[in-house]
DNA sequence: GATGCGCTTTAAATGC
DNA sequence: GCATTTAAAGCGCATC
């Protein structure tokens, strides 16, 4: 075959594959600039570690943030780690 | 050849291979009992979400647990985050 | 105090922090582009986990991955995984 | 109350935190041996990334492994990854 | 009400 | 030892 019948998969395939390819590779560049700003916090003093929970904390809804942490204190209450 | 050169290294190799997997059951076989055991607090009542943090916040040495707390706290606060 | 001396401190944790979540609801979105090219792919009767690994091996160089080809070959050969 | 209501559920908690524990300790141990399988297989000039790679392979059933092999084979080939 | 499936999260491994 | 990358596990949904 010239122009086989495969071609057509094998375009699409291809099509995929690059699509995927070019957005992972935004995608790489957004995580530099996060770690980029992560270590601007760092040196201005800030804890990343802690940062990185916290940016966490705020995507979920104050409702089950709050609600989450009341639950795990009263287990760990009941487990004395406070004592 | 009968008995071949590369039989030492085919047989090492079998061996490590071997021993991981054996051991790899082992560790199967305690992720299961360890899925039981919060199947079980589940139907007890008990948030298996959250115990798993708490399990997870026990392993911490308790001084590295408050002072990470302490210093989420600290941040949430000036984001006004409990406001 | 009146904007008290903590308030840049509030201030630089406040920037940082939003900062990260612009960024963060980018990368989310090209996240879930990629999951659309995927699901796209799949409804064309693409295998999407082997698109997958087929995307990360184009990541690594060719070199490295007939490299890591051979040599795992020459292991399962090893261990008659082709018998 | 002296050994008061909630009694019950609080020596409940800390039974199933414990048994999870002890578990995860049993389940720690054996990722550290399969780890120094590793490590000395290493030191017999095994490559031990690649090992890891042949030990999740066989744990796929033969038929699953092969089947995926063709598949991806055949995208790679389409996209002239072996040219 | 189970079973698969995809998304999220956690843990482990690799490389600097 | 630390940070990035990769694999595994958990979780929720949707479907039958």
């Amino acid at each position: 075959m010239t122009e086989g019948s495969n071609t057509v998969a094998k375009d699409r395939l291809l099509s995929f594959v690059q699509r995927v390819e070019r957005l992972e590779e935004e995608k790489s560049a957004l995580v530099g600039d996060i770690r980029e700003v992560y270590a601007e916090a760092k040196s201005s003093g800030f804890d990343v570690k802690i940062l990185r929970q916290v940016v966490r904390r705020r995507a979920m809804e104050a409702q089950d943030r709050q609600e989450q942490d009341a639950t795990r204190d009263m287990y760990e209450q009941a487990l004395g780690m406070f004592d």
